[in-house]
DNA sequence: ACAAAAGTGTTACACTTACACCCATGT
DNA sequence: ACATGGGTGTAAGTGTAACACTTTTGT
Protein backbone atom coordinates (compact mmCIF):
# COMPACT_ATOMS: atom_id res chain seq x y z
CA UNK A 1 0.00 0.00 0.00
CA UNK A 2 1.55 3.32 -1.38
CA UNK A 3 0.50 6.13 0.92
CA UNK A 4 2.01 9.65 0.31
CA UNK A 5 1.38 12.77 0.91
CA UNK A 6 2.21 16.15 -1.28
CA UNK A 7 2.49 19.57 -0.34
CA UNK A 8 -0.62 20.78 -1.57
CA UNK A 9 -2.53 18.00 0.97
CA UNK A 10 -1.88 20.20 3.72
CA UNK A 11 -4.02 22.90 3.27
CA UNK A 12 -6.71 22.12 6.13
CA UNK A 13 -7.30 23.65 9.14
CA UNK A 14 -9.18 22.72 12.57
CA UNK A 15 -11.31 23.70 15.22
CA UNK A 16 -12.90 22.59 17.83
CA UNK A 17 -16.37 23.68 19.60
CA UNK A 18 -17.35 22.37 22.96
CA UNK A 19 -20.85 21.72 24.22
CA UNK A 20 -21.34 22.60 27.73
CA UNK A 21 -24.28 21.14 29.44
CA UNK A 22 -25.51 22.50 32.99
CA UNK A 23 -28.16 21.77 35.53
CA UNK A 24 -29.82 24.12 37.59
CA UNK A 25 -32.37 21.94 39.25
CA UNK A 26 -35.31 22.58 36.59
CA UNK A 27 -33.59 22.25 33.21
CA UNK A 28 -30.78 20.99 31.44
CA UNK A 29 -28.75 24.34 29.60
CA UNK A 30 -26.19 24.90 27.14
CA UNK A 31 -23.97 27.10 26.64
CA UNK A 32 -23.70 29.73 23.58
CA UNK A 33 -22.20 32.74 22.87
CA UNK A 34 -22.29 35.08 19.67
CA UNK A 35 -19.88 35.43 16.40
CA UNK A 36 -18.25 38.95 16.60
CA UNK A 37 -16.52 38.91 13.38
CA UNK A 38 -17.57 38.05 9.81
CA UNK A 39 -18.33 35.15 8.32
CA UNK A 40 -21.92 34.74 10.61
CA UNK A 41 -21.10 38.19 12.96
CA UNK A 42 -24.02 38.12 15.09
CA UNK A 43 -25.01 35.07 14.48
CA UNK A 44 -25.38 32.03 17.93
CA UNK A 45 -22.26 29.57 17.64
CA UNK A 46 -20.74 27.32 19.98
CA UNK A 47 -17.70 27.78 21.89
CA UNK A 48 -15.41 27.60 19.28
CA UNK A 49 -11.76 28.32 18.81
CA UNK A 50 -8.96 27.52 15.70
CA UNK A 51 -6.75 24.63 16.44
CA UNK A 52 -2.98 25.68 15.32
CA UNK A 53 -1.53 22.52 13.10
CA UNK A 54 0.59 21.98 16.23
CA UNK A 55 -1.79 21.85 18.64
CA UNK A 56 -3.93 18.97 20.39
CA UNK A 57 -7.19 19.81 20.09
CA UNK A 58 -8.30 17.97 23.12
CA UNK A 59 -5.89 20.18 24.84
CA UNK A 60 -7.13 23.61 23.10
CA UNK A 61 -10.87 22.47 24.28
CA UNK A 62 -9.92 21.72 27.79
CA UNK A 63 -8.52 25.48 27.46
CA UNK A 64 -11.69 26.96 26.15
CA UNK A 65 -13.23 25.24 29.13
CA UNK A 66 -11.14 26.58 31.27
CA UNK A 67 -11.27 30.27 30.03
CA UNK A 68 -15.34 29.90 30.03
CA UNK A 69 -15.51 28.63 33.21
CA UNK A 70 -12.83 30.02 35.10
CA UNK A 71 -11.51 26.25 36.75
CA UNK A 72 -11.38 22.82 36.78
CA UNK A 73 -14.42 20.80 38.25
CA UNK A 74 -16.05 19.63 35.19
CA UNK A 75 -15.85 16.35 32.68
CA UNK A 76 -14.97 16.64 29.04
CA UNK A 77 -15.14 13.71 26.44
CA UNK A 78 -15.11 13.83 22.74
CA UNK A 79 -17.91 14.09 20.87
CA UNK A 80 -17.03 13.23 16.96
CA UNK A 81 -15.14 15.04 13.80
CA UNK A 82 -17.54 17.39 11.27
CA UNK A 83 -15.85 17.25 7.94
CA UNK A 84 -18.12 18.46 5.42
CA UNK A 85 -15.63 20.25 3.05
CA UNK A 86 -18.09 23.25 3.12
CA UNK A 87 -19.23 23.42 6.00
CA UNK A 88 -17.41 26.32 6.73
CA UNK A 89 -17.05 29.45 4.03
CA UNK A 90 -13.89 30.98 4.60
CA UNK A 91 -11.99 27.61 3.36
CA UNK A 92 -11.29 23.84 4.46
CA UNK A 93 -11.92 23.92 8.32
CA UNK A 94 -12.53 20.14 10.36
CA UNK A 95 -14.35 20.51 13.42
CA UNK A 96 -13.35 18.21 16.11
CA UNK A 97 -16.19 18.17 18.81
CA UNK A 98 -16.28 17.75 22.46
CA UNK A 99 -18.59 18.08 24.80
CA UNK A 100 -18.74 18.50 28.73
CA UNK A 101 -20.55 18.83 31.88
CA UNK A 102 -20.55 21.38 34.41
CA UNK A 103 -21.03 21.63 37.91
CA UNK A 104 -23.30 24.59 38.06
CA UNK A 105 -23.11 27.11 41.40
CA UNK A 106 -23.42 31.03 42.08
CA UNK A 107 -20.15 31.43 41.93
CA UNK A 108 -20.29 30.38 38.11
CA UNK A 109 -23.26 31.76 36.85
CA UNK A 110 -22.17 35.22 37.84
CA UNK A 111 -19.20 35.16 36.20
CA UNK A 112 -20.93 33.99 32.87
CA UNK A 113 -23.47 36.48 33.44
CA UNK A 114 -20.49 38.83 32.16
CA UNK A 115 -18.92 36.57 29.87
CA UNK A 116 -19.95 36.60 26.19
CA UNK A 117 -22.14 33.33 26.68
CA UNK A 118 -25.49 32.31 27.73
CA UNK A 119 -27.23 29.88 28.42
CA UNK A 120 -30.00 28.07 26.59
CA UNK A 121 -32.39 25.34 27.37
CA UNK A 122 -31.57 22.04 25.87
CA UNK A 123 -34.95 21.73 24.34
CA UNK A 124 -34.25 24.79 22.77
CA UNK A 125 -31.59 26.12 20.74
CA UNK A 126 -31.88 28.62 18.80
CA UNK A 127 -30.77 28.73 14.94
CA UNK A 128 -26.67 28.22 15.37
CA UNK A 129 -24.45 29.56 12.15
CA UNK A 130 -22.31 26.36 10.60
CA UNK A 131 -23.52 22.93 11.46
CA UNK A 132 -23.54 23.79 14.94
CA UNK A 133 -26.92 22.91 15.32
CA UNK A 134 -26.22 18.99 13.85
CA UNK A 135 -23.34 19.40 16.83
CA UNK A 136 -25.56 19.67 19.22
CA UNK A 137 -28.16 17.32 18.57
CA UNK A 138 -25.07 14.81 18.04
CA UNK A 139 -24.17 15.63 21.79
CA UNK A 140 -27.69 15.32 23.13
CA UNK A 141 -27.86 11.92 22.00
CA UNK A 142 -24.36 11.09 23.63
CA UNK A 143 -25.78 12.58 27.03
CA UNK A 144 -28.66 10.48 26.53
CA UNK A 145 -26.84 7.44 26.13
CA UNK A 146 -24.22 8.52 28.64
CA UNK A 147 -26.64 8.92 31.26
CA UNK A 148 -28.28 6.05 30.69
CA UNK A 149 -25.25 3.51 30.59
CA UNK A 150 -23.15 5.67 33.23
CA UNK A 151 -23.94 7.56 36.49
CA UNK A 152 -22.37 10.74 34.42
CA UNK A 153 -25.29 12.48 35.45
CA UNK A 154 -23.73 13.15 38.49
CA UNK A 155 -21.30 15.73 37.54
CA UNK A 156 -24.11 17.99 36.65
CA UNK A 157 -25.55 18.26 40.27
CA UNK A 158 -24.32 20.05 43.01
CA UNK A 159 -21.69 17.47 45.25
CA UNK A 160 -24.77 17.09 47.30
CA UNK A 161 -27.87 16.57 46.31
CA UNK A 162 -31.35 15.17 46.64
CA UNK A 163 -33.15 12.22 44.52
CA UNK A 164 -35.59 14.10 43.06
CA UNK A 165 -32.78 16.53 41.41
CA UNK A 166 -31.25 13.41 40.21
CA UNK A 167 -34.64 12.08 38.99
CA UNK A 168 -35.49 15.61 37.61
CA UNK A 169 -32.25 15.54 35.36
CA UNK A 170 -32.38 12.00 34.65
CA UNK A 171 -35.69 13.05 32.97
CA UNK A 172 -34.43 16.01 31.16
CA UNK A 173 -31.49 13.69 29.77
CA UNK A 174 -33.85 11.22 28.40
CA UNK A 175 -36.69 13.22 27.42
CA UNK A 176 -39.54 11.41 29.53
CA UNK A 177 -41.39 11.32 32.76
CA UNK A 178 -40.10 8.59 35.28
CA UNK A 179 -41.50 6.87 38.05
CA UNK A 180 -40.57 8.11 41.83
CA UNK A 181 -40.34 5.01 43.36
CA UNK A 182 -39.34 2.90 40.96
CA UNK A 183 -36.07 5.38 40.32
CA UNK A 184 -35.49 5.51 43.68
CA UNK A 185 -35.01 1.63 43.98
CA UNK A 186 -33.05 1.42 41.08
CA UNK A 187 -30.82 4.29 42.18
CA UNK A 188 -30.08 2.98 45.64
CA UNK A 189 -29.91 -0.57 44.66
CA UNK A 190 -26.50 0.25 42.91
CA UNK A 191 -25.39 1.84 46.03
CA UNK A 192 -23.54 4.28 44.33
CA UNK A 193 -25.27 6.37 46.77
CA UNK A 194 -23.87 8.05 50.10
CA UNK A 195 -26.73 9.43 52.59
CA UNK A 196 -24.95 12.63 54.09
CA UNK A 197 -27.50 12.68 56.94
CA UNK A 198 -28.10 16.32 55.88
CA UNK A 199 -31.32 17.66 54.65
CA UNK A 200 -32.21 20.53 52.57
CA UNK A 201 -35.29 22.75 51.63
CA UNK A 202 -35.55 22.33 47.60
CA UNK A 203 -38.03 25.53 47.22
CA UNK A 204 -39.19 28.01 49.35
CA UNK A 205 -42.62 26.96 48.94
CA UNK A 206 -41.55 22.80 50.05
CA UNK A 207 -42.34 22.86 53.64
CA UNK A 208 -40.62 19.34 54.72
CA UNK A 209 -36.61 18.71 53.54
CA UNK A 210 -35.34 16.48 51.46
CA UNK A 211 -32.39 13.97 52.30
CA UNK A 212 -28.83 15.08 50.77
CA UNK A 213 -26.82 12.54 48.77
CA UNK A 214 -23.38 12.07 47.81
CA UNK A 215 -22.31 10.00 44.47
CA UNK A 216 -19.85 7.31 45.76
CA UNK A 217 -16.97 8.11 43.25
CA UNK A 218 -14.44 5.53 44.93
CA UNK A 219 -17.04 2.76 44.77
CA UNK A 220 -17.87 3.76 41.09
CA UNK A 221 -14.14 3.42 40.07
CA UNK A 222 -13.93 0.07 41.65
CA UNK A 223 -17.57 -1.43 39.90
CA UNK A 224 -16.15 0.02 36.76
CA UNK A 225 -12.75 -1.69 36.68
CA UNK A 226 -15.16 -5.15 37.71
CA UNK A 227 -17.16 -3.75 34.25
CA UNK A 228 -20.00 -2.95 36.21
CA UNK A 229 -23.04 -1.37 34.03
CA UNK A 230 -25.36 1.73 35.26
CA UNK A 231 -28.17 0.73 32.75
CA UNK A 232 -30.81 2.63 33.07
CA UNK A 233 -33.38 1.92 30.13
CA UNK B 1 -16.63 35.76 20.33
CA UNK B 2 -13.68 36.16 17.75
CA UNK B 3 -12.92 33.35 15.53
CA UNK B 4 -10.77 33.69 12.82
CA UNK B 5 -8.19 31.60 10.71
CA UNK B 6 -4.67 32.80 9.19
CA UNK B 7 -3.37 31.29 6.20
CA UNK B 8 -1.02 29.94 8.62
CA UNK B 9 -4.10 27.75 10.38
CA UNK B 10 -4.24 25.59 7.19
CA UNK B 11 -1.46 23.65 6.88
CA UNK B 12 -2.99 20.57 8.23
CA UNK B 13 -3.16 16.89 5.77
CA UNK B 14 -6.43 14.70 6.41
CA UNK B 15 -6.32 10.93 5.69
CA UNK B 16 -8.45 8.04 5.92
CA UNK B 17 -8.22 4.22 7.48
CA UNK B 18 -10.96 1.66 7.38
CA UNK B 19 -11.16 -1.28 9.68
CA UNK B 20 -13.30 -3.94 7.40
CA UNK B 21 -14.79 -6.67 9.27
CA UNK B 22 -15.65 -10.26 7.77
CA UNK B 23 -16.74 -13.74 9.63
CA UNK B 24 -15.63 -16.50 8.31
CA UNK B 25 -17.92 -18.94 9.70
CA UNK B 26 -15.63 -19.33 12.50
CA UNK B 27 -13.60 -16.55 13.41
CA UNK B 28 -14.00 -12.41 12.96
CA UNK B 29 -11.21 -11.48 10.58
CA UNK B 30 -10.25 -7.95 9.65
CA UNK B 31 -7.85 -6.68 6.78
CA UNK B 32 -4.48 -5.44 6.96
CA UNK B 33 -2.00 -4.65 4.15
CA UNK B 34 1.62 -3.74 4.08
CA UNK B 35 2.98 -0.49 3.76
CA UNK B 36 5.18 0.11 0.77
CA UNK B 37 7.10 3.32 0.92
CA UNK B 38 8.78 5.24 3.49
CA UNK B 39 7.90 5.64 6.43
CA UNK B 40 6.98 2.42 7.62
CA UNK B 41 8.01 0.94 4.78
CA UNK B 42 7.49 -3.16 5.01
CA UNK B 43 4.88 -2.49 7.93
CA UNK B 44 1.64 -3.73 8.52
CA UNK B 45 -0.97 -1.11 8.78
CA UNK B 46 -4.90 -0.91 8.27
CA UNK B 47 -6.60 0.01 4.65
CA UNK B 48 -5.66 4.08 4.30
CA UNK B 49 -5.69 6.64 1.95
CA UNK B 50 -4.78 10.14 1.90
CA UNK B 51 -7.81 12.83 1.61
CA UNK B 52 -7.26 15.84 -0.18
CA UNK B 53 -8.33 19.53 1.22
CA UNK B 54 -11.32 19.24 -1.02
CA UNK B 55 -12.39 15.78 -0.52
CA UNK B 56 -15.03 14.28 2.03
CA UNK B 57 -13.65 11.89 3.99
CA UNK B 58 -17.28 9.48 3.76
CA UNK B 59 -16.77 9.44 0.08
CA UNK B 60 -12.72 8.49 0.00
CA UNK B 61 -13.46 6.10 2.64
CA UNK B 62 -16.16 4.42 0.84
CA UNK B 63 -13.86 4.68 -2.52
CA UNK B 64 -11.42 3.40 -0.66
CA UNK B 65 -13.75 0.37 0.49
CA UNK B 66 -15.46 -0.11 -3.11
CA UNK B 67 -11.77 -0.35 -4.30
CA UNK B 68 -11.10 -3.44 -2.41
CA UNK B 69 -13.68 -5.34 -2.12
CA UNK B 70 -14.85 -4.34 -5.66
CA UNK B 71 -18.53 -3.98 -5.24
CA UNK B 72 -21.22 -2.34 -2.41
CA UNK B 73 -22.45 -4.86 -0.43
CA UNK B 74 -21.12 -3.64 2.84
CA UNK B 75 -22.03 -1.09 5.51
CA UNK B 76 -19.89 1.12 6.69
CA UNK B 77 -19.95 3.89 9.13
CA UNK B 78 -17.63 6.47 10.91
CA UNK B 79 -15.64 5.53 13.71
CA UNK B 80 -13.55 8.36 15.16
CA UNK B 81 -11.46 10.84 14.68
CA UNK B 82 -7.41 10.37 15.28
CA UNK B 83 -5.94 13.68 15.99
CA UNK B 84 -2.35 13.17 18.37
CA UNK B 85 -0.25 16.06 16.40
CA UNK B 86 2.63 13.44 16.49
CA UNK B 87 0.59 10.36 14.83
CA UNK B 88 2.11 10.35 11.51
CA UNK B 89 6.08 11.51 11.25
CA UNK B 90 5.43 13.27 8.01
CA UNK B 91 3.67 15.78 9.61
CA UNK B 92 0.05 17.08 11.17
CA UNK B 93 -2.31 14.64 9.73
CA UNK B 94 -5.32 13.87 10.76
CA UNK B 95 -7.24 10.60 10.59
CA UNK B 96 -10.69 9.84 10.20
CA UNK B 97 -11.29 6.27 10.45
CA UNK B 98 -14.37 4.23 9.10
CA UNK B 99 -15.33 0.42 10.51
CA UNK B 100 -17.17 -1.40 8.05
CA UNK B 101 -18.68 -5.07 7.55
CA UNK B 102 -17.95 -7.20 4.44
CA UNK B 103 -20.60 -10.22 3.64
CA UNK B 104 -17.51 -12.97 2.61
CA UNK B 105 -17.92 -15.05 -0.09
CA UNK B 106 -15.59 -17.24 -2.62
CA UNK B 107 -15.57 -14.32 -5.14
CA UNK B 108 -14.41 -12.24 -2.37
CA UNK B 109 -11.84 -14.15 -0.97
CA UNK B 110 -10.21 -15.15 -3.91
CA UNK B 111 -10.36 -11.86 -5.32
CA UNK B 112 -8.52 -10.82 -1.79
CA UNK B 113 -6.09 -13.48 -2.04
CA UNK B 114 -4.45 -11.72 -5.28
CA UNK B 115 -4.66 -8.12 -3.58
CA UNK B 116 -2.16 -6.60 -1.30
CA UNK B 117 -4.30 -7.14 1.72
CA UNK B 118 -4.97 -10.21 4.30
CA UNK B 119 -7.19 -11.25 7.12
CA UNK B 120 -5.75 -11.30 10.06
CA UNK B 121 -8.21 -13.00 13.40
CA UNK B 122 -9.47 -10.27 15.03
CA UNK B 123 -7.93 -11.19 18.31
CA UNK B 124 -5.06 -11.33 16.76
CA UNK B 125 -4.01 -8.06 15.40
CA UNK B 126 -0.41 -8.08 14.75
CA UNK B 127 1.66 -4.87 15.57
CA UNK B 128 0.17 -1.80 13.20
CA UNK B 129 2.29 0.85 11.73
CA UNK B 130 1.20 4.67 13.29
CA UNK B 131 -1.78 4.48 15.85
CA UNK B 132 -3.31 1.87 13.99
CA UNK B 133 -3.56 -0.35 16.70
CA UNK B 134 -5.98 1.97 18.15
CA UNK B 135 -8.11 2.76 15.57
CA UNK B 136 -8.13 -1.05 15.82
CA UNK B 137 -9.07 -1.45 19.69
CA UNK B 138 -11.55 1.54 19.57
CA UNK B 139 -13.55 -0.15 16.15
CA UNK B 140 -13.83 -3.65 18.24
CA UNK B 141 -14.97 -2.11 21.46
CA UNK B 142 -17.99 0.34 18.79
CA UNK B 143 -19.09 -3.50 16.93
CA UNK B 144 -19.07 -5.07 20.38
CA UNK B 145 -21.83 -2.16 21.05
CA UNK B 146 -22.95 -2.31 17.93
CA UNK B 147 -23.82 -6.12 17.56
CA UNK B 148 -25.28 -5.29 21.27
CA UNK B 149 -27.79 -2.82 20.53
CA UNK B 150 -28.19 -3.38 16.70
CA UNK B 151 -28.47 -6.62 14.52
CA UNK B 152 -25.55 -5.33 12.99
CA UNK B 153 -24.79 -9.45 12.99
CA UNK B 154 -26.38 -10.07 9.74
CA UNK B 155 -24.33 -7.71 7.58
CA UNK B 156 -21.68 -10.10 7.97
CA UNK B 157 -23.40 -13.18 7.43
CA UNK B 158 -24.25 -14.96 4.20
CA UNK B 159 -27.79 -14.24 3.25
CA UNK B 160 -29.04 -17.03 4.48
CA UNK B 161 -27.40 -18.87 7.75
CA UNK B 162 -27.69 -20.94 10.37
CA UNK B 163 -28.20 -20.09 13.99
CA UNK B 164 -24.87 -21.78 15.11
CA UNK B 165 -23.18 -19.33 12.98
CA UNK B 166 -24.89 -16.09 14.51
CA UNK B 167 -24.53 -17.62 17.74
CA UNK B 168 -20.25 -18.22 16.51
CA UNK B 169 -20.21 -14.53 15.57
CA UNK B 170 -21.96 -12.88 18.48
CA UNK B 171 -19.62 -14.78 20.54
CA UNK B 172 -16.79 -13.76 18.48
CA UNK B 173 -18.07 -9.99 18.84
CA UNK B 174 -18.82 -9.95 22.48
CA UNK B 175 -15.71 -12.36 23.30
CA UNK B 176 -17.67 -14.50 25.63
CA UNK B 177 -19.85 -17.82 25.32
CA UNK B 178 -23.30 -17.74 25.13
CA UNK B 179 -26.25 -20.38 26.13
CA UNK B 180 -27.76 -22.23 22.73
CA UNK B 181 -30.93 -22.44 23.99
CA UNK B 182 -31.32 -18.99 25.53
CA UNK B 183 -29.56 -17.17 22.31
CA UNK B 184 -31.94 -19.06 20.04
CA UNK B 185 -34.81 -18.13 22.51
CA UNK B 186 -33.96 -14.60 22.33
CA UNK B 187 -33.29 -13.99 18.64
CA UNK B 188 -36.36 -16.12 17.74
CA UNK B 189 -38.68 -14.01 20.36
CA UNK B 190 -37.56 -11.18 18.41
CA UNK B 191 -39.12 -11.86 14.97
CA UNK B 192 -36.26 -10.63 12.50
CA UNK B 193 -35.66 -13.82 11.39
CA UNK B 194 -37.17 -15.72 8.85
CA UNK B 195 -37.21 -20.00 8.62
CA UNK B 196 -36.23 -20.32 4.99
CA UNK B 197 -37.47 -23.78 5.31
CA UNK B 198 -34.12 -24.90 3.29
CA UNK B 199 -31.45 -26.83 5.27
CA UNK B 200 -27.15 -27.14 4.91
CA UNK B 201 -24.91 -29.44 6.22
CA UNK B 202 -22.31 -27.24 8.29
CA UNK B 203 -19.44 -29.05 7.77
CA UNK B 204 -18.47 -32.59 6.25
CA UNK B 205 -18.51 -34.25 9.63
CA UNK B 206 -21.68 -32.48 10.32
CA UNK B 207 -24.51 -35.49 9.74
CA UNK B 208 -27.58 -33.40 10.32
CA UNK B 209 -28.15 -30.61 8.32
CA UNK B 210 -29.29 -27.24 10.30
CA UNK B 211 -31.88 -24.94 8.98
CA UNK B 212 -31.06 -21.58 6.85
CA UNK B 213 -32.85 -18.53 7.96
CA UNK B 214 -33.00 -15.05 6.76
CA UNK B 215 -32.57 -11.79 8.19
CA UNK B 216 -36.27 -9.68 7.92
CA UNK B 217 -34.57 -6.18 6.93
CA UNK B 218 -38.06 -4.89 6.39
CA UNK B 219 -39.40 -5.59 9.30
CA UNK B 220 -36.33 -4.22 11.02
CA UNK B 221 -36.73 -1.10 9.09
CA UNK B 222 -40.47 -0.81 10.62
CA UNK B 223 -38.91 -1.77 13.73
CA UNK B 224 -36.42 0.67 13.93
CA UNK B 225 -38.96 3.36 13.34
CA UNK B 226 -41.01 2.70 16.24
CA UNK B 227 -38.14 2.98 18.99
CA UNK B 228 -37.07 -0.91 18.64
CA UNK B 229 -34.04 -1.88 20.13
CA UNK B 230 -32.78 -5.08 19.91
CA UNK B 231 -30.47 -5.29 23.25
CA UNK B 232 -28.13 -8.43 23.97
CA UNK B 233 -26.27 -8.00 27.03
C1' DA C 1 -24.61 -48.94 15.26
C1' DC C 2 -22.24 -45.12 15.94
C1' DA C 3 -20.45 -40.51 15.51
C1' DA C 4 -21.43 -35.77 15.11
C1' DA C 5 -23.64 -31.75 15.43
C1' DA C 6 -28.65 -29.98 15.59
C1' DG C 7 -32.19 -29.00 18.20
C1' DT C 8 -35.32 -28.54 22.24
C1' DG C 9 -38.09 -27.00 27.87
C1' DT C 10 -38.34 -26.01 32.55
C1' DT C 11 -37.49 -23.82 36.70
C1' DA C 12 -35.75 -20.32 39.85
C1' DC C 13 -34.61 -15.81 40.27
C1' DA C 14 -34.06 -10.91 39.27
C1' DC C 15 -35.76 -7.01 37.40
C1' DT C 16 -39.47 -3.95 35.77
C1' DT C 17 -43.70 -1.78 35.93
C1' DA C 18 -47.85 0.06 37.59
C1' DC C 19 -50.03 2.09 41.10
C1' DA C 20 -51.86 5.71 45.76
C1' DC C 21 -51.32 7.12 50.11
C1' DC C 22 -49.12 8.94 54.47
C1' DC C 23 -45.33 11.98 56.35
C1' DA C 24 -42.80 15.89 57.97
C1' DT C 25 -42.46 20.46 58.10
C1' DG C 26 -43.34 25.65 57.64
C1' DT C 27 -46.74 28.96 57.48
C1' DA D 1 -55.21 23.31 60.29
C1' DC D 2 -53.60 23.19 55.99
C1' DA D 3 -50.65 23.33 52.13
C1' DT D 4 -46.59 21.59 50.03
C1' DG D 5 -43.51 18.69 48.28
C1' DG D 6 -41.03 14.40 50.47
C1' DG D 7 -41.14 9.93 51.01
C1' DT D 8 -42.66 4.95 51.02
C1' DG D 9 -44.43 -0.84 49.53
C1' DT D 10 -46.62 -4.47 47.09
C1' DA D 11 -48.05 -7.49 43.58
C1' DA D 12 -48.11 -9.06 38.74
C1' DG D 13 -45.65 -9.77 34.94
C1' DT D 14 -41.60 -10.08 32.10
C1' DG D 15 -36.93 -11.28 31.07
C1' DT D 16 -32.68 -13.83 32.25
C1' DA D 17 -29.75 -17.60 33.43
C1' DA D 18 -28.64 -22.11 34.42
C1' DC D 19 -29.13 -26.51 33.28
C1' DA D 20 -28.73 -32.01 29.88
C1' DC D 21 -30.84 -34.83 26.99
C1' DT D 22 -33.05 -36.42 22.48
C1' DT D 23 -33.10 -36.12 17.41
C1' DT D 24 -31.54 -36.40 12.85
C1' DT D 25 -28.57 -37.67 9.59
C1' DG D 26 -24.24 -39.62 7.13
C1' DT D 27 -20.92 -42.99 7.37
Amino acid sequence: MHIEFSPDDFQVALSTSVVLYGFDGEDLKLLIGTKTNEPYKGADVLPSVVVKPKEDPILVARELMRSITGFDDWLIERLNVFADPYRNPVGRVVNIAYYGTLRLSEDLENDLRHSEYRWVKADHIPPLAYDHNDIVDYSKERLKRRVKRRPIGFSLLPREFTLNQIQRLYECALGRELDKRNFRRKLLKSELLIDTGKTIRSSPRAKRPSGLFRFDEKKYRTLSLEGYDFVYQ
